[in-house]
DNA sequence: ACAATAAAAGATATGTTTGTCTTTTATTAT
DNA sequence: ATAATAAAAGACAAACATATCTTTTATTGT
């Protein structure tokens, strides 16, 4: 998995919220676990650290609930930092510590392009690019 | 991390007993973890699982140790297919049990093109390539 | 003020990965 | 045969990721 469990909800979450957003509305933990198919008390976790985190805002309350004001201003790749962190796209390929442009692994130079790419993809894709993936047909969130 | 720590630990002493092959003698334990610095227990749990799944060749007693026939025919994707299974090159980015070609999700058309990628890479490189790789100056398998 | 709502926070549980330690089995050399 | 060596196997433990449940806090509408 190139992703955690975690991110994984942490972005298809996002998402749901994002387009709820985009109606004017907020979303509630038990809707966004019921739309993308995750654990509910688990989900509220990871919303609550997306919310630590800037990624979404809150409100408590009746007519509460998660919203996010920007997202054609959010990309995946803040996501990912906010769970996973920036290892995916840095850390060595064979675990070893002092692995760098200096002093690469073997590996180093043949697997930096594909994590680029990988990092490029997220941080040109923005939430909202989803938003309408996923509003389309044939596509889907859980 | 692409890989998982188990992985990445048995990319290295796979290679580190290529290496000890190709001059024809075998390693210890002791010594495959001393020179990937690996835990020692854990890689003998390691080692005796890529034995079990064909990808090294083991001797018990004296003069005993692990080897390796055929390091340029064994390639890492081998490996990695061993350790952590196939995943990594199939599963969904975002989590989506019935995500495919067939029926994508919105980040499935961007994201094929890396992990194949990945995939070519792991399985163009044969172990002794990275023997090689350590062998020369300037690399470590630590 | 009060009741209802919904997120925040905290405590607890389960599962998997990673790591350690001990015992057993097979092999070798003497 | 015996002692030494080294992998195989099994039991156990810690750390982390994932998941559940309960209590608290903030907000809203009445």
């Amino acid at each position: 998995m190139i992703l955690s469990k975690t991110c994984e909800y942490a972005i298809r979450a996002t998402v749901y919220v994002a387009l709820k957003s985009s109606r004017g509305e907020k979303a509630g933990i038990i809707e966004v676990a019921r739309a993308i198919g995750s654990p509910m008390h688990f989900t509220g976790k990871i919303l609550q650290t997306l919310v630590r985190k800037k990624i979404l805002s809150s409100a408590k309350g009746p007519t509460g609930g998660f919203y996010l004001e920007n997202g054609d201003r959010l990309f995946l790749i803040d996501i990912v930092r906010a769970i996973d962190g920036n290892g995916l796209f840095t850390s060595c390929v064979l675990g070893l510590e002092r692995c760098s442009a200096v002093q690469p692994c073997p590996m180093h130079e043949q697997v930096k392009p594909i994590r680029d790419m990988l990092h490029d993809e997220f941080s040109r894709t923005p939430v909202t690019e989803l938003v309408s993936g996923f509003g389309a047909n044939g596509y889907f969130l859980k």
